[in-house]
DNA sequence: CTTGACTGTTACGGTATATTTACTTTTATA
DNA sequence: TATAAAAGTAAATATACCGTAACAGTCAAG
């Protein structure tokens, strides 16, 4: 909730023809301690991205200019940094899109700033990790966050995506409580999930049959009864 | 406490089509220190947030241009700020329109000013704690509010979930004396306690156990017989 | 078409937690 | 000191919450 004033000197870039959004955005990371870049048109924003060579993008799918998709594809191709895309929710299928380019996540318009900014975070935390080295350990689990493998007690044992996703979100939050709606936006995004699902618990559990030892009392993923789970990380 | 963003007059909007209300409200606000913005639609009100970024939105349910709820949700998308719902006993439920809208909180009209003020103070708290430390400490007492850990001279004890909340709820007013009436709207909202519940007293022994060195002379919530629970900070 | 892996829903039962009850002890006040 | 009201407390009861198995649907691969 609300203004965090903290400091990063992470740069972002936002390119969306509609400049309300855009100031509502850049309104908001700045709050989240963002440096923020910002163009309304495709062209500019390759050019500004290539100058100033920001830490992620925030690109709308529909520019005036240049096609979003080609924007972001040529972003792909000459850079490196991850790419957020911005989607009006209509007709085509945003899953299939967001994928075909090549964007690390996208959203779609119009969107809660909360999940944007839970998004970002989530990224810079993947980059982070990845960049620092590409194999984390807790305790006796072992998580390679590139081959998507994780190891317990040297046992390797394979999750599958949705498990995966769950994991690396909790390892995203050690020591933090989180609720099952938290992480239900995180997972199933603006979730297709039924009101009383309980698709989080069960996944949950899948997941603890393939990381704790004794399923019957978590070493990881504890539950913190009428709050949700938490990634108990020391 | 000498952040450079820190502002001493916290900054609340308020939307109502009603004026009375809307004065009243400001008045009294006023009085407790807050700078106070105000709009009589939500148009108005949309614009004023968006320009003036205020700390605070509290948001009448019924507008008449855009609908609360719209209002709330468009708000929640936009922005990030806390927002306290206003809504007219009638009908439907409140707590699920409070809840759907995805507001903070909610006061039904007509209310008490002083339980008004008493949640705005509890948002605001929330907020800084967020903010500023995840962690608090007092005297051997350490709360970690994002674990929802605690632990008494070392020693880590589990709480649940009422009984944190009580915490959290004592902490927000150190050295307050806090009436059982008042802890009860807090905690149980539009409690369906029955009259003579000793629900609190409960919960407040249980606490006690877990955080009191010496039961029977309590260092941090002491009882103000006739008055209430009091936590001392110091 | 079949198979198997994966996902999300549902229903049921057990358990942790919440709330009430009933009783005892303390406190305020005369 | 007597007395009523308020608070402490253990135990009983109620409830909400969570774990879990079983089922059905989807999808990709054979």
């Amino acid at each position: 909730m609300s203004n965090v004033t903290t400091k990063t000197n992470k740069r972002i870039l936002v390119v969306d023809d509609d400049q309300d959004i855009v100031q509502t955005i850049k309104g908001n990371l700045e709050l989240d301690g963002y440096e923020v870049l910002s163009a309304f048109d495709g062209r500019t924003g390759l050019q500004i991205a290539r100058e100033s060579r920001p830490d992620l993008i925030i690109l709308d799918l529909n520019l005036p200019d240049i096609d979003g998709i080609k924007a972001c594809e040529i972003m792909r191709r000459e850079f490196d940094f991850p790419i957020i895309m911005l989607t009006a929710r209509d007709g085509i299928s945003d899953k299939v899109l967001g994928l075909e380019c090549g964007a690390d996540d996208y959203m779609v318009k119009p969107f809660n700033h909360l999940e944007l900014s839970a998004r970002i975070k989530s990224i810079f935390k993947r980059v982070e990790r990845s960049l620092v080295k590409e194999q984390y350990q807790f305790k006796d689990l072992l998580i390679n966050f590139k081959s998507r493998n994780i190891a317990v007690r040297g046992e390797s044992a394979k999750l599958t995506k949705t498990e995966f996703e769950l994991l690396e979100l909790f390892v995203s939050y050690p020591d933090e409580v989180l609720s099952r709606e938290f992480i239900q936006q995180q997972i199933w995004r603006d979730s297709q999930l039924y009101q009383t699902s309980r698709a989080v618990d069960v996944h949950i559990q899948r997941l603890r049959k393939k990381i704790e030892p004794e399923i019957d009392k978590p070493e990881y993923i504890v539950t913190v009864a009428g709050v949700g789970y938490k990634f108990q990380a020391g």
